[in-house]
DNA sequence: AAAAGATATTAGCAATGACTAACTTCAAAT
DNA sequence: ATTTGAAGTTAGTCATTGCTAATATCTTTT
């Protein structure tokens, strides 16, 4: 799976908490990226099993997509907290999560998470 | 500055730190990577006033790119210390300090390094 | 001096991942 | 029914950043 991937997987991940549905055009305002764009990024999930889209354009996750999505989305509420827990805001905290969730290692992860649950 | 030149910079830092002159070769054996992908690095360093390079290839850094490598190397040192002190064992440390160093937002990198200062 | 070796460069390829322009398709509005 | 609009795709571009093959240059060895 590569970064990019990733990316596309989280935000439909984040789209079907709030919505019922999510299609390529939905994705492509989230993210403010272009159609053409996101049609490649789908096209791809779609190609290596990630997600399944429907004559209409519904995107539905499946199973192994479903749990990569989980997986990146916790390395993202992980790391934010994490940097928050450190001071810094919650928007940059954010941002900077996003870039370091695809990059770092599991064992950086989970002693990062570590670090955190005993925070609370 | 994009990623790959803070890399060049900072192998170049760290390279005369341990010798006393460095060419392109040397970058390309210590970071394992060929020649040419080095020849063109070392040439936008160069373009961008990072580096001089003199007639028989030997590279000095110029201010500009003294400052932007101890600041890089600093990134490095400080998030590699942070990833151990909460126990990720050293070469996975700086290996992904080497990624996330690259990605980070100053106000991040700051609360991490006041992190670690407090811990020691 | 000729051959061999070390260093650097040029030219061109590949993967990743964004973009615009132009097209199709289908549904909704006049 | 024709037009308009929304969604998606195709085709082709660009930047970044690695690669190999081939070439140039200069030094060192025989």
């Amino acid at each position: 799976m590569k970064e990019s991937g990733e990316m596309y997987l989280e935000t439909i991940y984040i789209l079907l908490k709030n919505k019922s549905y999510v299609r390529s055009i939905d994705i492509a305002e989230y993210m403010n990226y272009s159609k053409p764009s996101v049609s490649r990024g789908v096209g791809l999930l779609k190609k290596n099993g990630y997600i399944t889209v429907d004559k209409d354009g519904y995107i539905t996750l499946t199973d192994i997509g479903k749990k990569a999505a989980e997986n990146i989305f916790e390395r993202h509420t992980v790391l934010t907290q994490m940097l928050i827990s450190l001071g810094v805001d919650k928007e940059t905290a954010s941002e900077d999560a996003c870039k370091m969730e695809h990059v770092i290692s599991e064992q950086s992860f989970n002693a990062m998470k570590k670090h955190i649950e005993f925070y609370k």
